[in-house]
DNA sequence: CAGCATTATGTTATATTATAACATAACAGA
DNA sequence: TCTGTTATGTTATAATATAACATAATGCTG
């Protein structure tokens, strides 16, 4: 993501569309790198994406045991895969995760969530790297990685707030 | 914290003595803010600080359960109390808890932690936060709170790497 | 000091999130 | 087809955290 601008999904675009092109890139995605988008990561792949926002292993769980029996390594195994290919993300101060919206850019990206709808937008903004780089660099800290997550109000919701 | 320096507090300093004041500094604090610094809170507390790195409340009951019985709301209690009265932190992509070296000054703060010898540091670094703020800002987004890890190498550690 | 409300802790059970270990199945290349 | 590899199924359990209710300690008020 080379915007530096948070993009936050609303609701009255076409998600169906949306969500049949974002497996497409997946599909290609995992062709190119020599790995397999099956059935079962394909599914889960799909409700991750389902609602623009985190999801829990265990929400994804139970909408895997309406097709049938399933078990929580099932679920995690997908999830590890989706995460290691740069597919998904993880939100670590929610235990959940949300589906990556550049995933042909490798990055780690910083979160901004929504406390009132849970509404999520992701940057990777250079703003950000730098002023943690910089600190860090100042001190003789290398950087190895980032968990990056801002909870808030996001526009809309805001918006709202105000009104009330 | 006002400092934009990461200190990474070294094996070579008189620890009891480091820990002591941090515990009469605790006290003080729950006594301006009329809350009560009991037997069991200073037991966590100095279990948190003992080490001057991440600890989990389930390494905080094994040691609780040397002086004898202890369960699980016993040491999440406490530690409630001592992340809202600001005396630690947690570390959500650790499960983990660390002290807080400025408690006196109400800050949600950055860690830098290390992934060799898991030495901490924190930062209240305005160039970071304001790198978040500009970005939330021009997309209209208001935060509320933040979660910033940052896992690398400390500089002890990093000399230890480029030497080996 | 007694009585009472408030706060803190003890105790038991359970929820939530995640992984280990081993069995079976699907797949891909020779 | 054979075979090694990768993916999934299955069962059990680990690790983290909270709910609910009982008891104890504390501090205030009269
Ligand atoms: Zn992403
Ligand atoms: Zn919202
Ligand atoms: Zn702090
Ligand atoms: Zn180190």
């Amino acid at each position: 993501m080379t915007s530096e601008r948070l993009h936050f999904i609303s609701g009255d675009h076409d998600h169906q569309r949306c969500m049949k092109d974002a497996i497409t890139r997946a599909e290609e995605l995992c062709l190119q790198q020599g790995q397999r988008f099956t059935a079962l990561r394909r599914r889960v792949f799909s409700l991750v994406w389902r609602q623009h926002k985190p999801i829990g292993a265990y929400e994804i769980l139970e909408e895997l045991q309406r097709d049938g029996r399933a078990a929580p390594p099932t679920v995690y195994r997908a999830l590890d895969f989706l995460l290691e290919s740069g597919l998904i993300h993880r939100i670590a101060s929610l235990n959940a995760y949300v589906a990556c919206l550049q995933p042909e850019h490798r990055h780690e990206g910083q979160f901004f969530i929504c406390t009132s709808c849970r509404a999520f937008a992701e940057l990777d903004s250079s703003l950000i790297t730098t002023a943690i780089e910089q600190n860090a660099r100042e001190s003789g800290f290398e950087v190895q990685r980032h968990t990056i997550e801002i909870m808030g109000l996001c526009p809309q919701c805001r918006l709202l707030k105000e009104n009330a």
